[in-house]
DNA sequence: TATGAATGAGCCTTCATTCAT
DNA sequence: AATGAATGAAGGCTCATTCAT
């Protein structure tokens, strides 16, 4: 039997699953393990601790994630184009993997400070993407030159983060990447009449 | 001595203290008695179990939050200024309640989902403030009449959310209240030029 | 209103409807209070404590039993019908009693050694009015008189005993009173042909 | 250090020791596991909770007991004869073992229904073999062929338990064995006089 | 590398009993 | 005599982690 699949990779994907089928605080690590078809210890050489588990979840799953935002975001022209991929790219990917959705909009949230503030860590890529497109707005005179970019950040990764935990709560009863024009367009020319 | 105050709310007091400076998980029901001055068995003559004191807490707490922000809300003569008087509200309450902010906006969310879709449900009059303020405005023509209500709710709630959580996270080292006019602002006129 | 009994016999009296109906190990004190109609501490001021309700319920219910069968036995003539009416009686009286064949039999022993002895205390009387019975047979010439008198009483309330214990396991589903006759007769007769 | 015995035999035979010196309800796990030389949580890897170490010890312990009641009767001639040998090994495997006779005739009657139902299963074969002798006598012509079996064999096995029971709460004062003869001549005779 | 049996710290909850009123 | 709110000790069970093989 020939298994290419570093036990690595094999342990991460059984975590995923698991933790969105049972839960966070039902995903005990031999239950990990034995998803993954490895023994109890064989976890331990692999990853420091379960906490260790979940970082690196977050990590890979998040990895793949940004890099593939970036990469698409920079094949646009212009900063309202690459605003717009940012979110359909960002609805898309969490509607195609659904135990991921569930995992990092539900799951990941009930841990402690210490392991959201690596959460934080790991997402920091993604903020600079998108402090980078605003950035470039302002620049290209599509973006008001006085927005206060860390916070605008913030409401634009707040919006999307809250419009996906709706959802995923909701049990994906409607189409999530179809809301990616409006909410671009609320976030461009906001809500007041003309 | 004399203690009018009655034990349930001595205990919900506790319980946000000891939340807000252990942690959820390291906050131990013996660990609230003993701050509420009572015997751990007292705790359960107000409460059915660990987890009901936390949704009291949020009951309890959220409900004067909402309540205060929809009496003010109320005052206000447009939807405009109703919106930005419900984000310096929500600003400000957290702001000035340190250890309740942390509970919030850190700890309660590391439940599980069944407790999740109870704190979702005690929200939900704040929501209904902040669809009424925009149905409001639409009525008004201060807001466009095409705006998709729940979602834009979402966004508002989001960005909201999103911005006291990282407020906390980096330990209240500016003016959250401060925010509120440029937070209403880009809500209201959206970030493209002109 | 008016109320006569005395506190005293509703506990009593209580306490067998709460044990029969939940068994002996979920009748807590404030159960048995509640079904009383009395305060929780006011079961104090009757009782030393839990075991005492228990010990007392026992003796005041065991106390008429015996009571009876020493009555109804001393009216026959010789100790084969005595023994024969000890029998329909003990048979009879639980059989009629459908909650305290349930206390007697099940739940009761369900308690610690210490309580188990005193109910032995209990029992003395019971045990001696089928000495007695014995004893006379023997003056009689009914019963051999090499019979091992402490022995045979042993046999006699086993089989008793067991006898009722495995009707109340079986649900009350056959006549209980009916089978006096033939266990009389076994004792009497021995299973031995001829 | 070699330990050949495997580990659920330890916590079987430290279960009697602790139960029968401590009692059923002064016998936490924790003791358990320290007598039996192991973890606390190691008596879980063994036993689904604490009852059902108690199951266990009485199907192992009356497994065995049975069994060599069975083999032993098979090897006498005659029904009554089988009888005989039955009541001896019966008062002589109690008596050689003390702590389980404390174990089975106090200790494990201080059960809820649920587990003494299981106690009845774990007995049947017993019982099945006390119903084979009997009838075996019938067949023999040793015994009357009006008897009702089920109603004799709950007599015979009354008449043994609450014989050993007396003898267990009378702290083996006397010669349990010795009584076989008298208990045997009792059942087979009855107690009329010629 | 890999295994999985063994470990043992840690905590929520119950309920008999008390005592101020 | 009566109340019932308050007490607080006690224990069964889980599960992340280790380590001998």
């Amino acid at each position: 039997m020939k298994n290419n699949k570093p036990k690595y990779m094999l342990i991460i994907d059984a975590a995923v699953d698991v933790i969105a089928e049972n839960g966070y605080h039902a995903s005990q690590v031999s239950k990990i393990a034995k998803r993954a078809g490895v023994a109890d210890g064989t976890i331990y050489l692999y990853f420091k601790n379960k906490e260790d588990i979940l970082v690196s979840v977050f990590e890979e799953k998040m990895g793949q994630f940004i890099e593939q935002i970036a990469t698409a975001t920079n094949e646009r022209e212009n900063a309202s184009d690459k605003l717009l991929t940012l979110i359909e790219m960002h609805f898309g990917q969490l509607a195609a993997n659904h135990h991921l959705a569930i995992v990092t909009q539900l799951e990941l949230r009930q841990s402690n400070l210490e392991l959201r503030q690596q959460i934080n860590r790991i997402l920091k890529p993604y903020l600079v993407v998108i402090d980078g497109i605003l950035k470039e707005g302002i620049k290209e005179k599509l973006f008001r030159k006085d927005i206060n970019v860390p916070l605008l950040r913030q409401m634009i990764f707040g919006t999307l983060d809250e419009t996906v935990t709706n959802w995923v709560m909701n049990e994906d009863k409607y189409d999530l990447i179809g809301l990616a024009p409006t909410v671009h367009e609320l976030i461009t020319q906001g809500i007041s009449a003309k």
